[in-house]
This record gives structure tokens, sequence and C-alpha cells, in this order.
DNA sequence: TGACCGACTGACTATTAGTCAGAAGTTGAC
DNA sequence: GTCAACTTCTGACTAATAGTCAGTCGGTCA
């Protein structure tokens, strides 16, 4: 059993390391530009190894995917259980989540580019379970705490949660998106924008919109 | 002169051509999938005259993008121009665009896809120029109406108009990137999102933020 | 009528995702 | 120790496609 476990150990690690080394070539090239024999060789591997390991390129970027936003779910749900009220842990997860987001603007890069192009996901693929599961945790979170808000009467009592969490979600990645284009966006538009506080100023102006005293829909 | 018009004129003509080829394809195929000898084949070309029209790919693809947005374009101001309130007309223009974009979603797709992946623009191409302008046009119209807004009290006072706008457009960007998305996103979210009001739910909620009676930033 | 010119062609090159037959290394029974 | 079986890994190979370029074709004009 010993040999096995040795053997299951060493496999994890070999691919964790194909894993970080994708990470890096992609953060310095993008999807795209980012070729298979640049992973092998900066995981210091032949390139059909790659494919021992990972069905093909979305695969490993699905699974790098995952593991970035592993990281960033347990984070979400432990600010979510502090004793803070609905809005105030809405706004932290709200930023929490852009913050992670933007900090890994390739990898950001990446996860939309899936969103695009019409590219049929493999749904069979383990790696894409995983993500989807992470996905759900992240909007059981937020659609929570909304609850929580229109409960407790700090939000619109016509809120619905789980609407309103697709709304949010979809808004900050527009946000960040916008944000890691600054300086493309900055050539195209003649306006003195400060991109740096564009995600925040969004969450701020969304969440006014959830506040109880506006109760005022049309302007 | 005028054998050198015809000249002229039939040059714009097959390179309208053309961009109807890559339109019909790209919205079958999506940007990534399409060759550019699909295109040329459905202009009834060969794939070497494509590039006697447009630089690259890409250049193919920006054209193509100034031509879509040019005919919104021009609609948007008409709406600005109307006599509705600054509200009113801010959600007309907003929900025009979000119905722009919706309704070509691989034109869509394949617009933000550029500013993905970290793919340089070739900022010297007449392409480029153009579409450039059109997105100043847009915004102007947003800021104006917002601008329009705070100054006769329909809209908080302490609304940066220009900002404002970036927010809602990258705002709108992001709903309509997940409501073109729904059937992948319903498959990785176990929840009963009405994606089909994403779009609009997002337009009421973060118009509700700019309402003047709601002065409480903080939820 | 023949030289010229712009439009067009398609075979060609370069690049890269993915494959597969076989090499290299490891294990365990004898 | 040895050898068969097994696992892991390799890199040359195929297929697909963006972009190039030398050459063809047909209209124009002196």
């Amino acid at each position: 059993m010993s040999i096995a476990n040795r053997r299951q150990r060493e496999r994890e690690e070999r691919r964790f390391c194909i894993l970080d080394a994708a990470e890096s070539v992609f953060a310095d090239k993008g999807f795209d530009r980012a070729t298979m024999d640049d992973i092998a060789s900066e995981a210091e591997l032949s390139k059909g190894t790659l494919y021992l390991y990972f069905k093909n390129k979305d695969d490993l970027l699905m699974s790098l995917a995952s593991r970035s936003i592993g990281a960033l779910v347990g984070d979400l749900e432990a600010i979510a259980r502090a004793p803070h009220s609905a809005g105030v842990a809405l706004r932290a997860v709200l930023r929490k989540q852009a913050a992670h987001l933007t900090s890994r603007p390739q990898m950001f890069r990446i996860m939309i580019g899936q969103f695009l192009d019409g590219v049929e996901l493999d749904t069979t693929l383990p790696s894409f379970t995983c993500h989807r599961n992470l996905i759900q945790r992240i909007m059981a979170v937020v659609a929570s705490l909304i609850k929580r808000g229109t409960q407790d009467g700090t939000m619109r009592a016509d809120i619905e949660p789980v609407q309103m969490a697709a709304q949010l979600w979809s808004g900050v990645i527009g946000a960040v998106l916008m944000h890691l284009n600054a300086e493309r966006m900055a050539c195209q538009v003649p306006y003195p924008i400060d991109f740096a506080h564009l995600v925040d100023g969004f969450i701020e102006t969304i969440c006014c919109g959830l506040h109880p005293t506006n109760g005022e829909l049309s302007l």
C-alpha cells in the first residue's frame, strides 16, 4: 500500500508542478500565446507528458482556475460567517472577490475568455465539476448575505437574493474587466477616468441601490 | 476621374462584402474557430485577397466591430437629444446599448475577447482609430445625461459623470456577458436565475443607486 | 497593339495543438 | 540477481491554420 501511496503522491506533486509552470507561462504570455511546449519546458518535461496529466489545454486552464478560485472561496465564506451586518459583509465579500480577480489579471482574462468565443466546455471533465462547485459556493455566500439583509430590514424587501447575487457578480466582473484594461481604455476614452477606484466606486453605487430608504424605482 | 471613382467604389463594395462574409462566419463559428479560408470562401475570394483589404485577422475584426457600433451610436445620440428626463433617457440608452450587444452575441464575445489575453492592439491601424472614436461618443452620451441629472437635481450631486459613466458601462458589459452565457452559467449555478431579466434588473438596481433620495452611502 | 497596373490567386512557410510508438525507469516474483 | 510486467516519459510526427509572395488575369491607355 505504501508504494501505491507514494506513486499517488508523486503523481499529484507532478500535476501541481505542471499547474505552477502553466500559471507562470500563462501569466507571462496569456493563454493563446502560451504554447504547450512553453509549459512543458517550464515544467522540465516533454509536451507529451502534459497530456498524461491533463486532457488538453482547456483542461489545464480549468484546473488552474479551480486552484485559484479555491483559495478565494474559503476566505469569502469566512467573511460571511464573521459577525458583521449583512451590508458590511456583502461589501467586504465583493471587494475581496474583486481584489482577487484584479490581482491575477492573466488568470481573470483567461477565465473570462472561457466564457467567450462559443467554446464548448467539456462538462465530463473533473476539472469542470470542481470549478462549478466553487462558483456555486461563491454565489451561495453572496445570496445568503442579501437574504439576511432583506430579512433584517437593512436591504429592500423586494430584492430577490439569487437574482441580485447574479447582478452583483456580473457587475463586479464587468468592473474588473475594465479596470484590468485601464491602459487600453484610457487610450480609447479621452476622459480622466480613475480606473483604480472604478471597482470600489461601482460596489458603492450598486449597494446604494439595495438600500431600503430608496423605495423609488424610477428616476 | 470616372474610372478611378468606379475603382474606388468597387473597392469599397468588395471590402463591405468581405465584412459581410466575416460577420457571417464569425457569427457561425466564433473568432478563433473561423479561419481566413472560411471567410474567403464565404466571400467567394481567395485568402490572399483578404490581406489586400485588411492587414490581418484582428484588423478585419476591429473593422467589423466599428461597423456594428457605428449603427448603435447614432441611435444613442438620438435618444439623448429627445425631450426625456435625464433618468429616463439614461435608462433608455443603457437598455438600447445592452440590447444591441445582446443581439449580436458573437460580435460581443469577439469584442470582449479583444480586451483579454493581453493581445496588443495595433493603434496605428485606421480601424483602431475609428473604433476609438465611436467608444468616445458612447461615453460622451452617457456622461452628459448623468451630468444633466446631477444639475437638475434628479440625481445625487456628488456623482462624477465620467466616472459614473465608466461604472455603468462596465456594469452593462458584465451583465450582458453573463446573459449571453446564461446556458453555461445555468449549468454551473444550481439556482433558478432569470437570465433574460438580468440586464434590465441590473440597470434598475444601479439607477436606484443614482437617486438623490438615497444620500446614505453605507448600508 | 503592346506595355502597364491593380486585383486576384493558391501553393508555400511557420507555428502549434494533440498523438503515439517506443524508450527508460521501477517493482516484485522467482 | 534477473527478468517480465508495469508505469512514466519522450520527441518525432500529423493536422490545422495564419500569413506570404511570385505569378496570372483582365481592364486601361498611349
